[in-house]
RNA sequence: GCUGAUGUAGCUCAGUCGGUAGAGCACUUCCUUGGUAAGGAAGAGGUCAUCGGUUCAAGUCCGAUCAUCAGCUCCA
């Protein structure tokens, strides 16, 4: 390089990483990417500069900071492009072998992405083979991505004239109705709507697989059409498709559907009804630890320990103000009619606040006595609708750890911050690190929604904001999503298919002290509303033991698993010697099996690790011998011999760690 | 609820062109007493989800219903 090149014809291009370099003026990020080396220009999907995507063929003109992303770009911005371009390419697809096929809206999501289309076609399995071969056919063909600005007008008349796609069309007068300027991205004879970045050809896709078809609305409003919704997941390598597809197997293996009906936990049965699970033995086992774990730490949190109905009166849910928000997912009313023909209308709990409240205000209370906690396993029933249940997760009937905390305004954010201490607290215990919380708040535009006032909910949600600064918590924040009594705070966990489910919530609540007239003493002697807070760690019994199956694999920790020893006899000369075994685990706490069948001791051992049970005691005539007992841990094999005292110190101690 | 797929023994599945049902595992009994992931033999187990239709004949073809699964809308 010479000292005198004409520095007006370069740029500065700074990387992520600090260092920068000269470029020409006008490099595209293509150029870029070659200018570091031959494979990153290779894997370059996209450009961000000056934290702006872009697509890659996007010329730098002036000193920026940029960054080539490639498909493992952190953060997901590569994948997203990627499964973005895959869409519209299964678009062309279509458009190629079903002419006349209309698109609607065609994103990436977190797993690939989809494209909602309109046709007289039904698609069924086969097509979708079809579509993907035509895909890696338009990938062979190397087609360019070309990017096109025009103005929104001239972009109205393309897609009704030329594309005759009239959801586009919509799209363009409605959402897009206050833009000047448009982009659309052509692909040989296929055009779409669309803001990008792209690919920069279509053969960088390698390996694409359609996963599903299923239904959805035109802009997810269900007065609207029905259209097809195509999903699929494509790689730049068939490698990558491989590793994904054998993901999903290993997840399907998780799937706590599966694994509660091999481990015996669960069952559902058409005779009970749908969406009512029904707990057996080992499941329940699992359901009462949990359950006491809870009980124990919330005693010494100073909750105080309740018990409610089934059932109530419709008229309490109609003061509640739940019975319009839930009319359309609750149990039918129980009608009861008496000897004089007057009649009387119960429902099926759908929720145990009000209940609670009642509590409450069955006595004078005292600014001395708040904060009252009150806590209830309360078993709910909401009539969801059939496409929704799923296992443990999404049932009819479920068992809330319910909580109502009645406080001051000025006890509330400490409040608000030993609920969430505690959630955190549980989770934790669990083995749950990777949790997503949400603060879920109004929708100012839907007010109507929502009960209170404008100001209450400011007030609310000032609280909620606070504590969860205070408690230190990474969140995201959720329009539209608070309860309609009150914003809350969420927790969210991953099932092993990758569905987000919420766990554990936190709520405030100005709207039912209201409603119910709640009132405590104040130090002025003048009666005063107190705030509540709605509270549940582990949200519902079912959905939580749902998550943990899937968490876990069915691989519980010793303080949960339903067996935590199998005792296993080699010949019956050492029953006797095993029977004491035994018994001294049950007399110690542990929940022990014997298994005297004569069967061969590689067989018991098979079925006690297929049973997932954490530890085998192997006990054969050198074992009856010497007193002791040789051990082995499920997955981890052979852990050599141990005394009686030492085998259940081990236990003892693992049990109180719940480690 | 909507769209699609699926429904055969307790579980996982096979069942061809429509001709009245099959395997493995599990279960029961017997034999076997074996040292760290499946010992052997015999037996029992089915209104082919339910209801209706076509047919001489239906697990198989057609329709409806129910349930399950995926997604949509909704929620702990």
């Amino acid at each position: 390089m010479s000292e005198n090149i004409d520095v007006q014809a370069t740029v500065t291009v700074t990387f992520p990483d600090g260092r920068n370099r000269s470029i020409p003026s006008g490099s595209s990020g293509y150029d870029i990417a070659q200018s570091i080396g031959h494979s990153l220009a290779r894997e370059a999907l996209a450009i961000r500069i000056n934290g702006e995507l872009a697509d890659l063929g996007t010329a730098v003109t002036d000193d920026a900071t940029v960054e080539i992303i490639t498909f493992d770009h952190p953060g997901a911005a590569g994948k997203h492009i990627f499964w973005h371009s895959a869409s519209h390419i299964m678009a062309q697809a279509i458009e190629e072998l079903f002419p006349g096929t209309k698109f609607g809206a065609g994103p990436a999501v977190e797993q690939g992405f989809y494209y909602d289309i309109a046709s007289e076609h039904r698609f069924n399995e086969e097509d979708l083979q079809k579509i993907e071969q035509q895909m890696l056919d338009i990938s062979k063909r190397s087609i360019d991505i070309r990017r096109e600005e025009m103005p929104r007008e001239k972009a109205i008349a393309f897609f009704s004239e030329s594309r005759k796609d009239p959801y586009k069309v919509e799209i363009l007068q409605d959402t897009l109705k206050e833009a000047d300027s448009v982009s659309i991205y052509h692909q040989g004879a296929f055009a779409d709507l669309c803001s990008g970045p792209h690919l920069p050809n279509t053969s960088k896709l390698k390996a694409v697989k359609l996963t599903n078809i299923s239904a959805s609305f035109w802009r997810g409003d269900s007065s609207r059409e029905s259209m097809q919704r195509i999903y699929g997941i494509a790689f730049p390598s068939a490698k990558l498709l491989k590793q994904h597809l054998a993901r999903l197997e290993e997840a399907k293996k998780r799937d706590h559907r599966k694994l509660g009906a091999e481990l015996e936990l669960f069952m559902l049965s058409q005779d009970v009804g749908s969406g009512l699970p029904i707990w057996l033995p080992k499941g329940a086992i699992i359901r009462s630890e949990l359950e006491a774990f809870l009980k124990e730490e919330q005693r010494k949190r100073g909750y105080v320990p309740v018990y409610t109905p089934h059932i109530g009166n419709i008229d309490l849910y109609k003061r509640s103000g739940h019975y319009p928000y839930y009319s359309d997912s609750q149990f039918p009313p129980l009608t009861y009619k008496d000897d004089l023909g007057r009649e009387e209308q119960y429902l099926l709990k759908p929720m145990n606040c009000p209940h609670h409240h009642l509590i409450y205000s069955s006595q004078l209370r005292s600014y001395r006595d708040l904060p009252i906690r009150m806590a209830e396993f309360g078993t709910v029933y909401r009539h969801e609708q059939s496409g929704e249940l799923n296992g443990l997760i999404r049932a009819r009937g479920f068992t809330q750890d319910d909580s109502h905390i009645y406080c001051r305004p000025d006890q509330l954010v400490d409040e608000i911050c030993a609920a969430i201490d505690l959630t955190k607290f549980v989770f934790t215990t669990l083995g749950f690190d990777d949790i997503e919380v949400r603060l879920s708040l109004h929708d100012p535009e839907n007010q109507e929604k929502y009960g209170g006032t404008e100001e209450v909910w400011k007030q609310a949600e000032k609280d909620v904001r606070e504590a969860a600064d205070r408690m230190e918590i990474n969140y995201v924040i959720g329009i539209g999503e608070a309860s309609f009594y009150g914003p809350k705070i969420d927790f969210i966990v991953r099932d092993a298919l990758g569905r987000k489910w919420q766990l554990g919530t936190v709520q405030v609540d100005y709207v039912m002290p209201e409603r119910f007239d709640l009132s405590y003493i104040g130090s002025d002697g003048k009666p005063h509303r107190p705030v509540i807070i709605h509270r549940a760690p582990f949200g519902s019994m079912e959905r939580f033991i749902g998550v943990l199956i899937e968490h876990t694999a069915g691989n519980f920790p010793l303080w949960l698993a339903p067996v935590q020893v199998a005792v296993l006899p080699i010949t019956e000369e050492v029953h006797a010697y095993a029977e004491r075994v035994h018994q001294m685990l049950i007399d110690n706490g542990i929940r022990a099996d014997l298994d005297i069948r004569s069967e061969k001791i590689g067989k018991k051992i098979r079925e006690a690790e297929v049973g997932k049970i954490p530890y085998m005691v192997i006990i054969g005539q050198k074992e009856a011998d010497s007193e002791e007992i040789s051990l082995r841990r499920h997955r981890k094999g052979d852990q050599g011999s141990l005394t009686l005292q030492a085998f259940k110190d081990m236990l003892v101690k693992e049990v109180r760690n719940k480690s």
